[in-house]
DNA sequence: CAGTGGTCTAGACCACCAT
DNA sequence: TGGTGGTCTAGACCACTGG
């Protein structure tokens, strides 16, 4: 048995539905299905693309979108292989914009702002912005609410710039990172979350609404700017009965 | 001024570095020194290729790169665009293979088995896997550790079937997903996982050797069949202390 | 209508891999 | 050395967008 008579079906060239889609989902099928087991070796592309009558380029543009699903990976030289599944590794928990979330569920969004002021870093913040003793900082903390029910409560800090005075209109956006561009010279581009169990302590349960200790996360975020300094930082506390991260990990294509 | 005169930056075409690589890190250049504005609209393909006199495809790989880093995004009949920096959506918080993150870090992983014994569904297991009540399951609890301390605690349930009895050789491996496959007659290929945030109980606490209402992370997790059937659940508790979620949130292409 | 991105072709040369 | 995937070309036709 030669490697091409793995799977039998047809490709409709004048479908709607693109060459290399329905190619990959011919592979995607046989693997999902055990005909092809992880370790397999795929058919060498030129064989692929002689047998279904199509161009290699097509071939190869089906087997990127199984590389993409994690389906397959492809080694020069050597050939390409079915992937194992690995639905144990490389859990990815989301946690997504809070106005976006609430409004999908039907909730409204609100932010109220506890306190604005201009601090001097002591140890801990001088440390986390990489910035000397005593700099001036821009502090601020609020509250986020859906429905009048408060979620999360945040306390940020950015580097203070007299050249960039803060605007009423920015405080409004409780996002790190737009306040960081707002009030740097110099462009955020990455961020670095750190996600604890944690919890709750005296002031941040009353503020919350829980019971003093009950659980919840804390995500402590830090901004850099092109050269990989720190322009802002803050912890945000999620309140824990309200707050459930989750995840799929699938092992398929995406479907049209 | 025409739109091909964004930049006049060179591209070797004898270089040992892909044109369609050096093509995409002089728009990222551009974008992440502001030349180019989220919104701004990119010159067309035919253009660039034009411009660099490289072929169209090539053009068009260099832009899939930056549309899968997030910097751009194209409509059909419009045209390819800047996309607008979007550091505060969508955090991805990862957890890993436990096995392969504790040899990262250089110590020992070990896996205590705690228990493995048949037992009936009640009302919780039943709904959990969508079964009857006191249908027949698979339980085990177990204990990983690293350099002999416990860091996280199992309890899993997968459906159980007399035609595949539980081998030995697979209660070594913790791996809910593994479990199913060996013991259920379908191949599990989607999970779903719940990030909890939670403190011990009085069990947990003296297995993991941390005080009573430690806070930890608490994943929930359920996998299911090619017909999104539930073949296994499971809770598993992380020590807080020991387990910290890291995201990095970046805007830029990877490097080579 | 003209312009755009999306798909596809039939070649080509290269670097890498195993033998 | 022969076979593999990685890159690239110079065309082509299409569907979609806007005026």
């Amino acid at each position: 048995m030669k490697s091409t008579d793995f799977n039998n079906e047809k490709i409709n060239k004048n479908s709607i539905i693109p060459i290399y889609y329905q190619l990959a989902k011919i592979f995607e099928r046989d693997i999902l299905a055990g005909k092809m087991k992880p370790g397999d070796i795929l058919p060498p592309e030129h064989e692929i693309a002689s047998k279904y009558m199509i161009s290699r380029m097509t071939v190869r543009r089906a087997i990127s979108e199984l590389i993409a699903a994690g389906l397959a990976y492809s080694q020069k030289g050597k050939g390409t292989f079915v992937a194992r599944p690995r639905l144990d590794d490389n859990i990815a928990f989301e946690l997504n914009d809070f106005y976006e979330e609430m409004q999908k569920r039907s909730m409204k969004p609100s932010a109220r702002l506890l306190n604005v002021k201009i601090v001097r870093a002591n140890a801990t913040l001088a440390e986390k912005l990489q910035i000397p003793l005593e700099t001036r900082c821009l502090y601020f903390s609020l509250v986020l609410s859906a429905d009048n029910e408060p979620l999360v409560y945040d306390n940020k800090y950015v580097i203070y710039s007299k050249q960039k005075p803060i605007l009423e209109n920015e405080l409004k956006d409780p996002s790190l990172s737009k306040l960081a561009a707002a009030t740097s010279e110099r462009f955020p581009i990455i961020s670095r979350r750190v996600l604890h169990a944690a919890t709750v302590r005296e002031e941040e349960a009353s503020i919350l609404g829980v019971p003093l200790n009950s659980p919840v996360f804390m995500v402590e975020e830090t901004i850099y700017d092109t050269d990989k300094k720190p322009v802002g930082w803050g912890k945000s506390i999620y309140r824990g009965d309200r707050y459930k991260l989750t995840s799929y990990n699938g092992w398929s294509l995406k479907d049209y």
